[in-house]
DNA sequence: CGGAAACTTGATCGAATTCAAATAAGGTGG
DNA sequence: CCACCTTATTTGAATTCGATCAAGTTTCCG
């Protein structure tokens, strides 16, 4: 979530970057309570990040995609709180947390960066809140479907492919419902001709109705 | 949420305490897109931050109590993106932004504190999120009522007052369900002892039952 | 004493979950 | 290329949790 971080690799005295990497879909990248090593900045490719209780049940925080640094706050801590999971294969910048950290402490524009992106994280956790809270299950999706929408265009990426590669699980997981509910809410989208959805992903088809649906709460794109 | 500020007051150069003040019981301190002009930090008494719908709905973010800063996000933001209202009255200490602003500028300490104080908010939001999506309503209030009473012990306050000040509606805002619903787990609680409950507050007896009842998921109290 | 605000209670409704089974789509190795 | 296995999605029936609606109480406060 935010905007993507000033381009490191350019700087003149490469201080941070070391190297790309690329990550297989559906691998557990963070787990919560890990000491915080490196972060990536995501190239291509979706993630999530979630908070996973012991009888298993999961919640999504937020997706993450090109552009974005996962995660932000993690600079400012000596273990991760919360996991991060691969969705689809990831292209990832890999950086050393020691080196970003001084960084910080030098680079006084960086770390107004930094402080920016955590910020906007922390208001769209709030936006989230009131939609966990307040929202029924139609207005949970078109409003995630919005945002995503709103977010993977400033992200631009590669045209062609308006896909959002998530299971309905994931949907589920991210919105505080169940997948079979997933399905259904899905289900009466698509015969709206609202979405498009084949196994490869998701497509918004009618962004309008989404937005007469999320009426009424704040910011929903 | 998170720890107090240093104490302000006792700096030698005062820069940006500007007095005390009193603000009277369930009024609207800060609105959602006003400009942020000045911050208190309350020495006593409860508030809540939340959002507000148009058609009226509400999410209740945080409650905020002595020691506690309104808000530290603000600090960095032209316009505040949530709005505050006070539950009991309200004694603050009264900040100017800008002198603050500088201060962060100028004090890296004192920044230092400000950001750390952002990213458990940050934090707190994100537990929050997982408690609205997937706990059920009497382990919301459960994990609700742990949460304030960790977090009160830590601001101590003035013993004996072991209450919280909140009406019915204030809790079903903040956990996503209705004052009747709320109504009827209360009173669950109420029956087996958990709970004490005239109008004054609402006040915990048996903290172990909560901790049963919250068991499985991330850091309920 | 009267009236407003907060809480309780009961009946009914509805949204979403649960359970269980069927179907569809991919991917793999023969 | 097909049989087979795994993973994802759909579908239906029954159930449950929590919402809604509508009166009643209780408490507080002037």
């Amino acid at each position: 979530m935010g905007p993507a971080l000033p381009d490191e690799e350019k700087s003149d005295a490469p201080p941070a970057f070391q190297g790309r990497q690329t990550i297989e879909r559906r691998r557990t990248i963070y787990r919560e309570a890990e000491p915080v090593k490196r972060l990536y900045v995501i190239r291509e490719g979706w993630a999530f990040r979630f908070l996973l209780a012991q009888d298993g049940r999961r919640q999504i925080l937020s997706f993450l995609m090109a552009g974005d640094l996962i995660s932000p706050s993690s600079i400012f801590a000596e273990r991760h709180d919360f996991s991060v999971q691969s969705i689809s294969s990831l292209g990832v910048c890999v950086f050393d947390i020691r080196r970003l950290r001084e960084k910080c402490r030098t680079d006084e524009r960086f770390m107004q960066e930094v402080t920016s992106i955590c910020l906007a994280e922390k208001q769209h956790m709030e936006t989230r809140l009131f939609e966990l809270g307040r929202c029924r299950a139609d207005e949970r999706l078109a409003r995630l479907f919005l945002f995503l929408a709103g977010r993977r265009q400033k992200a631009s990426v590669e045209g062609g492919k308006d896909m959002f590669p998530l299971r309905q699980q994931d949907l589920a997981d991210a919105t505080g419902l169940t997948q079979v509910h997933v399905s259904r809410v899905l289900q009466s989208f698509r015969e709206r001709g609202v979405i498009d959805d084949n196994r490869k992903g998701i497509q918004v088809l009618d962004m309008q109705y989404l937005r007469r649906i999320a009426l009424g709460g704040p910011e929903a794109a």
